[in-house]
DNA sequence: AGCACGCCGACT
DNA sequence: GTCGGCGTGCTC
């Protein structure tokens, strides 16, 4: 008696392909299996058996399969359920789906860790928890029913282990400092001690490791741990130390939110509002969405937390389908930071006089100074005052960055590079230069006024070495540094005792780009920049350098008016119809010829119009905003509706008459719930 | 996505 | 006369 397998493969061909089993009988749903596919041979995964052939397949053409894989399997039926939900929400095939869940590290990312002890160990050390921290985790455990059995509290709040309760969604706002990790840490401590499994989700990078250690310190052996950075195989492992059950608290970035917990009772969203959370291909799913429709199949508890909640998280709060658990209180004697907005608007130099004068301040009193911009390099555009000429790249619609110290003008794109023109390439007029600050112009400043301070630059540029990072912050931490300059990389979580000041060199860069959500990325990075201030001290100082101190984004983040800012924002989202309420799918068409991609992009305009439900509606087709990347011209739509289901269909099939009549040489990308509309 | 088959231009 | 471009179609 033959034995038939279905198999799905890692392309975005939408089915599954039947074999014969191989000879060993090792084939078993789960399980990957090398298998001849077309004229070569590829690892698929098995997903189903099944008894005979599918009908009107012509018997001759099933294969049988070469060798299976794996001795045990790697997905169970939940595993399998999932990949063909993310398959159907993200628009791709089942395969890419299920293959993108597998750590398997195909694109193994080599990514800098921090020293593990850039760690809160104030937060760490707390034994006791305050009044707040107490009551949020109460009303957590009570709601999940898990058996509590420490605190001398009493036993279980009715309800109890089996049953579908409608899954409960918490949301730990809080500002920075005041212990939501220590909440996120007894909460899980709870779950597991009944006997449920925990997913633990930081952002990328940076805090992977930081909450690995914390976790690992903490719950032992018992907790597996998914960062970039490991092998395909170490990964693997713990892939299966979690299946075998012998994991049973996961930490990890958004891929972690895969992991084949069984019995799931808790997942955790650190830093939720975090842009990491959204791949960035395909499927491009959010790890929040995913892990909502986890905790949907699997009765866990959704526990989130940021200082700065996602605008999508802020109305679910408001309308009282996340609960929202208030801590307000800084712990470790540290008080909210005097944040102040200062105008640059009759500044020649990146560093207005009060921002000089709190440096100088700061370094007096033997502190330590953060300076915070957005903009690696050392000036960002090239402008010609004569004819008006820019500098842009040859491949990317997007102008070259003058990196002084490299003696280079540089796409940040592409990589593309030259040299920087010493007249206007243009008309030749000298009146024509490099513009714009960039971190290498403010490091310049900084030493020229301060020659004394011991200052590092940390962006992308200064860690390519290797260590470079990890070097940088263990000589922050130990007071070697006076002034720390930066990216993105010194806004999130670093916690360092002896900072007072942070200036935020330029609060504007971002502000004003074509994308809806420009105001609170803008907002949610001065907040969290502004909490890396005085941690621990009462005296912390945060300087906004701004050509707009009176715009009410910047001067909500300035009053921490989380509040105060959503109320503006929201209304704005309403009265221009954007997500929260809306949803949208955004398709982009992307190749060589312009004309093409227009072409392309017009027919699939054609066919899902008329098969859009009432109300909704399609912004475009038009350029992106970045128009053109690495030779690419792009160009997209937004389609944009009240219920996404309804938006599902028409995409679909529009997508499939498309695909019967593609161009050749333009690629459609389709982006549900897209983060980034560049 | 691969990978091969197949049909039109400039080269040893 | 061939090498090689990339358009088209298929993968149990």
């Amino acid at each position: 008696m033959p034995r038939y397998f279905e198999l799905l493969f890692d392309t975005p061909v939408k089915q599954r392909f039947t074999y014969l089993a191989d000879d060993k009988g090792e084939a078993a749903v789960g399980k990957r299996a090398m298998a001849p596919f077309g004229r070569r041979e590829a690892v698929g995964c098995i997903v189903a058996e099944r008894a005979a052939p599918p009908p009107g397949l012509d018997a001759g053409k099933i294969k049988a399969i070469r060798r299976v894989v794996d001795k045990e399997a790697l997905f169970g039926e939940d595993e399998i359920a999932l990949g063909r939900w993310i398959a159907a929400y993200y628009l791709c095939s089942d395969g890419e789906a299920l293959f993108s869940m597998l750590p398997s590290g195909r694109r193994a990312a080599v990514i800098p860790t921090l020293g593990g002890d850039a760690l809160d160990t104030a937060e760490e050390r707390a034994l006791s928890l305050s009044r707040e921290q107490a009551d949020a985790l109460d009303t957590i455990a009570a709601c999940a029913g898990w058996e509590t059995r420490s605190d001398g509290t009493s036993g279980t709040d009715g309800g109890g282990a089996a049953g579908k309760k409608p899954p409960i969604h918490f949301y730990l706002y809080g500002i920075t400092g005041s212990g939501k990790t220590e909440v996120f840490l007894r909460a899980a401590e709870k779950a597991l001690a009944a006997g449920k499994s925990v997913i633990y989700l930081v952002p990328e990078i940076s805090l992977t490791h930081q909450a690995a250690e914390v976790v690992t310190r903490r719950f032992g052996a018992g907790a597996a741990m998914m960062h970039s950075a490991m092998s395909g195989s170490e990964r693997l492992r713990e892939w299966m130390r979690i299946r075998r059950g012998e994991a049973r608290i996961i930490v990890g970035p958004r891929s972690a939110i895969f992991a084949p917990a069984s019995n799931l009772g808790l997942v955790i969203i650190d830093e939720e509002h975090d842009g990491s959370f959204k791949s960035g291909n395909t499927p491009r799913y959010h790890a929040r969405q995913v892990a909502m429709r986890r905790a949907a199949g699997s009765g866990a508890l959704l526990l989130m937390g940021s200082a700065t909640p996602s605008a999508e998280a802020w109305k679910l709060m408001a309308e009282g389908r996340i609960r929202r658990l208030n801590l307000t209180a800084r712990l470790s004697g540290g008080a909210a930071p005097l944040i102040k907005p200062v105008s640059l608007e009759h500044c020649s130099s990146c560093l207005s006089p009060e921002l000089q004068e709190e440096i100088r301040q700061t370094a007096l009193a033997g502190r330590q100074t953060i300076l915070f911009l957005n903009r690696r390099g050392f000036a960002y555009f090239y402008h010609c005052k004569e004819c008006g000429y820019e500098l842009s790249c040859k491949r990317c619609s997007v102008s070259l960055t003058w990196h002084k110290a490299r003696g280079r003008a540089v796409c940040h794109y592409c990589g593309y590079e030259e040299a920087p023109p010493a007249s206007c390439p243009s008309c030749g007029s000298l009146e024509a230069g490099f513009m714009g600050i960039g971190t290498e112009m403010v490091e310049e400043e900084v030493r020229r006024r301060f020659p004394d301070l011991r200052l590092r630059r940390l962006d992308a540029d200064t860690i390519e070495k290797k260590g470079g990072l990890e070097e940088t912050l263990a000589l922050f931490k130990a007071g070697t540094i006076d002034v720390l300059l930066g990216t993105q990389m010194v806004a999130k979580g670093l916690n360092f005792p002896g900072v007072r000041l942070v200036g935020v060199v330029f609060a504007d860069t971002g502000l004003h780009l074509p994308d809806f959500r420009a105001a609170e990325r803008t907002f949610s990075l001065i907040v969290q920049v502004a909490g890396r201030a005085g941690r621990f001290f009462p005296d912390g100082k945060v300087l906004v350098q701004t050509l707009r101190p009176k715009d009410g984004v910047i001067q909500a983040a300035c009053a921490l008016d989380v509040e105060g800012f959503f109320r503006a924002e929201l209304e704005n989202r309403r009265m221009q119809g954007f997500p929260p309420y809306s949803r949208l799918i955004r398709v982009v068409a992307r190749g060589r010829e312009s004309e093409r991609v227009a072409g392309a992009l017009g027919r699939f305009f054609a066919l899902v119009r008329p098969l859009l439900p009432r109300g909704a509606d399609i912004l475009g087709p038009a350029e992106c905003p970045l128009s053109r990347i690495a030779g690419n011209y792009r160009r997209q739509m937004l389609l944009r509706g009240a219920d996404m289901a309804e938006l599902h269909r028409a995409v679909r099939a529009a997508l499939e008459q498309y695909e019967a009549g593609k161009d050749a040489r333009v690629y459609l990308e389709v982006d549900v719930d897209p983060a980034q509309l560049l």
